[in-house]
DNA sequence: CAGGAGTTTTAGGCATGGCTAAATATGGCA
DNA sequence: TGCCATATTTAGCCATGCCTAAAACTCCTG
């Protein structure tokens, strides 16, 4: 019996933990900048950093991961294709559970994480269809089109924004916790802050980017 | 990593091919009577005879299935509840792709047979209520409700079906070939078919199931 | 009612993707 | 500059779910 895992756009078949790996290497690097190690995506993905390096080292003989011995893993940029082809996947299954079956912004996650291995390209697109090809997902990141590209808002971390008015472009999913705070604090994609004033712990404004709005002079 | 398969209702977890072992247990004797031995589970689900064997021992051992040595594979209650979900979800996700995502009849059994492993219980309920709660899937087959009721209609293959008017119930989905020559030849559930006549190959009409109809006196 | 064809189970492997423990490399600090 | 804490890789295992080949069983046929 075949494993549940739908080919995706391209290439020979990755497995459902290959593509993991390969989102989790784009997801690291695109709100923050911060060099990905094994250890980083061991610790991201809850398994042991000998795991991590075992299964960068099957990608980058996949000619989808460059990794300099000891040093940071980057996607090449047919593994960049690759891992957005993913986060389309993730965003559009996230999308879609909000809008037509009424899930939480705080409840979707993990559900797309388990159907963006398993959906057809055919079930993507139509999906992509059905939703009037969104630019967003509900959290505010980026849905990448089906040719892969995507623009990324300027934005900075709340908990690091500059003191006055800001609008909240993006908010981490990563925790389901902090997005119902969020939500409790109307710090939804597209509210305004006026003077950076917010309920939220420092760990939770961490998850918050935002756009400083310049004042009216 | 964890693999990518929703633990379903009830019990703890099954592997996406354990499921599909049950499911397909099931459906062997769904219309058909026939044993179901592990040479035939084998051959349905296209892995070799000692492996459809060293399964159904684990399911025997999870008291899932009953397997006299040399017998005939059965479900025990536990396992038809849970093969009746693993239904469910099959024939509410066909009904979907079908009705929302507009696929064609042929085209929605393998990408459901893959995401019915995937899709968590929140999905399904939400996808039921989406669809107005359907009673069958797009080939006519009985879609359980969330506790495993269903009826199956009395019918008969047509292949076998006595000459005279008969009201078409269900088209096996198992061949995508035989479904185009179904929907060309109008043979969709709810046709009427008038003198039992039809441009189907023997082996097509084997795949249709039929309720004759009382001719008026 | 014995033989044998066909079916089923057992035995022994393999690939994938995890794990722990041990070895090795890096890089900051004394 | 050398040492050591920390990060990373290597080595050796394990579970799952497949496989092929061989052994064992069933049951039809002559
Ligand atoms: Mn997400
Ligand atoms: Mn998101
Ligand atoms: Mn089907
Ligand atoms: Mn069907």
């Amino acid at each position: 019996m075949s494993p549940g895992v739908a080919g995706g756009t391209g290439g020979a078949e990755l497995s459902a933990s290959g593509q993991t790996y390969l989102k989790t290497v784009y997801g690291l690097g695109e709100w923050d900048t911060e060099a990905v190690t094994t250890g980083a995506l061991a610790a991201k993905l809850g398994v042991s950093p000998a795991s991590a390096t075992a299964m960068v080292r099957k990608l980058v003989e996949r000619g989808l991961l460059d990794h300099p011995p000891y040093g940071a893993v980057s996607l090449t940029s047919t593994g960049r294709a690759r891992a957005l082809g993913v986060v389309r996947r993730h965003r559009l299954l996230e999308t879609f559970l909000v809008r037509e079956l009424g899930y939480g912004w705080d409840q979707v996650h993990e559900e797309a994480a388990r159907l963006e291995h398993t959906v057809s390209d055919l079930f993507v697109e139509r999906l992509d269809r059905l939703l009037g090809h969104p630019a967003a997902d509900p959290h505010g990141d980026p849905i990448p089109d089906a040719a892969g590209h995507l623009r990324l808002p300027a934005a900075v971390r709340l908990d690091r924004a500059p003191a006055g008015p800001a609008v909240v472009v993006r908010v981490s999913d990563a925790n389901a916790e902090t997005l119902r705070a969020c939500s409790a604090a109307g710090l939804l994609p597209g509210a305004t802050l006026d003077a950076g004033a917010h309920p939220l712990t420092a760990a939770q404004s961490a998850a918050v980017w935002v756009e400083p709005q310049e004042t009216l002079r």
